[in-house]
DNA sequence: CTGAAAGCGCTTACAG
DNA sequence: CTGAAAGCGCTTACAG
């Protein structure tokens, strides 16, 4: 249990009586050392317990073999389940991942960002719903770089996402219930980029079937009473469906409307988005769409390899599928006139 | 936007007309160094836009002002508020956070230790419900390392937890509710220390009250079905409550009563563990135990600054009290005698 | 207050 | 197949 001196390569080479460069060539399994050799460094290695500079190799060799991934807050679960999964596919391909939490501000961001760079990351996977451009660009001007699953576009640089069909076809759905006037959520975080998005392109289809919307704002410290006056106003002007920006804000909405003795979906229908851990709960019975976690962490390495691997791989955006979830919080409009 | 040549401090130097070691000075903040020259320097260096190795600082200081988190899983509502909250705490300290995902095995455990390792973090959280005890004293071998949120017990290593108190209180509430017949989950993981020292800490009160006492055994890869199974078959011998090992345990349990047309609590109690984000929900009502995250996150950061900074602290083992949420999901047992 | 030099742990042409 | 040597980007006594 003791700390000991931290050991190097050069101990080992002295112990198995070889040069410093054998050692780092049977260590990376070379193909020029010979089998002899290669079994008593490595036995020599584990014998004392080495650990590989990883700061020292990234120095010596200048390229990396490690992926930085910039989340936002592991507390929010799509991003913490984005997080899990795209450990499971770096360890598939073989890179090492560091993960950072990049917090609300340009500033905080950059100096995520700044971290994971002094680190010798060889790319940088973003995937925040809040990111400044600024902070993926100046990421970019460093490492590949990649945007994940976030509302944020920018021509050059990858991406990959949900299909924003998802969120149009959602609001189809509402519309097909019957209703005619429908509230989406709106952030009031200017950086809430992905939200900003989806208010978009919720409202653009509701246009297109011709509804009369209405913007419920979400502010963050504006609390439950702040919300329910919203809510409310939106019902006192003939609401009949709320669209939220992500199953935890349809869920404020849905404890707000339990308080108030108003039912759902007969009072009025709710809507999510994220599909995710607990709020996936068939007791909750959220309508919402599925995130395809799994097939946008898969899409998000694969692509980060390639740019990696490949000195000028094409910039992409990918779009990925996500499913719609039933639930019983979407119900047909009443049609009181 | 192009990737440019990294620029080093030799850069800078030759920019500002100086030497590369009062480049270092000057941006370490050495107070040696005159305003004058610290000034152009730091101009310099944003100038160039300037991202310091890491790696190298840590080669030649040997020293690191950086912490690991190794975590199972931000998936995990709880770990993954729990690495958040880490994060601020870290921030405020000035320390830099580097997070990674430790898997299910020794193996990728050490795996993840080595690599925190590798990237010369000072010292190291491990948050893992699922820790091998060699993966913590393996890394305790090379930093100062500590144990969050976890029941795993290490004399060796500081570690900072919710109370098992808690978890006996939650045992003597559901006794107080008149139930006589109480079954506990338990994970078939024999990594799942969290889990077991859960189970273990609800048996002895129930056992202490003189209470029939039932197990039921939660396999990863069982399903609902299995769960359905063992579920009834303790209602048949005549449980009236279940207490789960965490929230999530309990709201599948819920969903197969649900489904199964039996009501909570007027036919089965059931209690959960975490108390955090959408379990939490009050259009759950689930009865559990709200797990102190800010607290131990405070305290983890507090605690392993100690261990950095001064050379030999003490080890400690830190116990915070959590908070008993009430929900709706204990009842009164049944006098059906 | 500033600079020249050695060294941290590694890799990688270059010789042999 | 193996070794000696230079160098990656930094820090830090040691001189001045």
């Amino acid at each position: 249990m003791e700390r000991r001196h931290r050991v190097s390569m050069t101990d080992i080479a002295r112990e198995a009586k070889v040069s410093p460069a054998t050692v780092s060539r049977a260590l990376n399994g070379h193909p020029t050392v010979s089998d002899k050799v290669r079994r008593s460094v490595l036995d020599a290695a584990e014998r004392l317990g080495y650990v590989r500079n990883l700061g020292a190799v990234s120095l010596a060799s200048s390229q990396s073999n490690t992926v930085g991934l910039l989340i936002r807050d592991a507390g929010n679960q799509f991003y913490g389940g984005l997080a899990s999964r795209i450990q499971a596919e770096t360890d598939r391909y073989g890179f090492d991942l560091l993960i950072t939490a990049g917090g609300d501000t340009l500033e905080s961001q950059e100096r995520a960002v700044r971290n994971l760079l002094g680190h010798g990351v060889g790319g940088i996977v973003i995937a925040s719903g809040r990111v400044a451009a600024e902070a993926a660009e100046y990421s970019a001007r460093f490492v590949p770089s990649l945007v994940l699953g976030t509302g944020l576009e920018l021509p050059s640089l990858s991406s990959v996402r949900i299909d924003p069909h998802m969120e149009a076809g959602l609001a189809r759905r509402v519309v097909d219930h019957g209703h005619r006037s429908i509230a989406v959520t709106a952030s009031e975080d200017p950086l809430a980029s992905t939200l900003h998005a989806r208010t978009a392109n919720f409202l653009t289809e509701l246009v297109v079937a011709k509804t009369d919307t209405y913007i419920v704002s979400f502010s963050e410290q504006g609390g439950v009473d702040e919300l329910g006056r919203q809510v409310d106003r939106a019902l006192a002007d003939g609401v009949t469906a709320i669209m939220a920006g992500s199953d935890e804000m349809a869920l404020q909405i849905l404890e707000y409307l339990n308080i108030s003795g108003l039912r759902c979906p007969q009072d009025v229908s709710v809507t999510g988005f994220d599909g995710i851990g607990a709020y996936r709960s068939s007791l909750l019975g959220l309508t919402t769409i599925e995130q395809p976690v799994d097939e946008l962490a898969h899409a998000a390495i694969k692509l980060m390899s390639r740019h990696m691997n490949e000195e000028h791989a094409q910039t992409a955006q990918i779009l990925v599928p996500g499913r719609f979830v039933k639930g019983r919080t979407l119900g047909m409009a009443q049609t009181s006139d």
